[in-house]
DNA sequence: TCATAGTGTCTATTAAGTAGACAGTACCCA
DNA sequence: TGGGTACTGTCTACTTAATAGACACTATGA
């Protein structure tokens, strides 16, 4: 009984609160962030908070945790975002996870802030890696011998350096842009990558 | 009984309401866009929105009508959004206009829309006439004799030019920069501007 | 021609959101 | 030191906004 079934209503206001915690971060940093700022912003009353978290930083959890398995399930579903695949031995299933941050850029700005989402800079990297290590199967140039887990991570890092990176310069190479150089990079290391989808 | 009260449950409901449409309208042209879509959008019931509204023109009319209430409301305000006031001449209130504006730039980015919001080209502008004669007093350089009824259209215009392409270019200047340049342009005929309240 | 998709209206139901009081903590500053 | 302000988290009782679903209707197009 202490988890209670989801309707879309308190899904939207959950979202809702999530909206202005993001807002507010930007503004005055997480911190500084009280509940009243939170529902002052979304416009809902002080208890209706309360019904939905215990306090900001449940609700913080909550929009880091929902944000993550977006981008998890992003990867995981059929390619909706990038309709023309370029004909590389990359599989394009892979760009899904730009296509989302850049959809979510709002949220993922987030990461330029000083005092920002806790977990924000733990769990984003984190989560890259997984999707790796559970989505991808690499294969080296030539077949070069290597151990495979330590590639995968090496590749995912890097992924996320440039992430980072986009992120940072406010998005200003377009989402092809973007795609064109991580295909750039990978190929100095990698033959190809291998989608597994479940399992 | 027409008109209920107001509460600001039925505010949230049809501000979000709205900013489906400004999103929808980005899309896919006002024109295409459906009540499903809008409801769609924003996670409610279909059944919601008709309790709000009409039909999608009616919300479009709110819409609108709200967002240059809003901008004849900042004018009308002491200045909480220009911070630092140039010590010019010119009244520093004028660039009230050019804060809301910016602040709403997701609204007012609609002005470069093909098919956009209903109205817009034509109630946009004479908002600002309104505000620049009910609000302002001009004076001409060295007192030059002019009728100050065609002045006043002459420079709100003209300031509409301005902010036109603004928007435009994605605001691309800062808030600071524009001010700047309108302040150069006001110069070149205009000895003060008088901001008079109410009345 | 039938099928599909959207419209606008209505009804009954309910649970999300509201107002308000409460005791407790933390902080400032006079 | 003590009083003032601000926010917190919990609770209660109320109401109403939001919901699901049915309805007849129109427009479109395959």
């Amino acid at each position: 009984m202490v988890e209670k079934t989801i309707t879309p209503r308190k899904n939207r206001t959950k979202e809702h609160l999530q909206l202005a915690l993001i807002d507010l971060i930007k503004e005055k940093g997480f911190q500084a962030v009280t509940v009243k700022d939170i529902v002052n912003h979304s416009k809902y009353n002080r208890s209706t908070f309360y019904i939905h978290y215990h306090d900001k930083f449940y609700l913080a959890e909550d929009l880091l945790d929902s944000m993550l398995n977006g981008l998890e399930e992003a990867v995981a579903k059929p390619y909706e975002r990038i309709k023309k695949v370029n004909t590389l031995k990359l599989n394009a299933r892979s760009f899904e996870i730009i296509s989302y941050i850049y959809e979510n850029r709002n949220f993922f700005e987030l990461i330029t802030y000083q005092d920002t989402l806790p977990e924000l800079h733990t769990k984003f990297p984190q989560t890259i890696l997984k999707i790796y290590q559970e989505k991808f199967r690499f294969k080296t140039i030539n077949n070069m011998p290597v151990d495979m887990d330590f590639f995968t991570r090496y590749t995912a890092y890097g992924f996320y350096g440039l992430l980072l990176h986009w992120i940072s310069t406010g998005f200003t190479a377009s989402q092809e842009e973007f795609i064109e150089e991580v295909i750039k990079l990978s190929r100095t290391h990698m033959a190809a990558v291998k989608y597994v989808g479940e399992k």
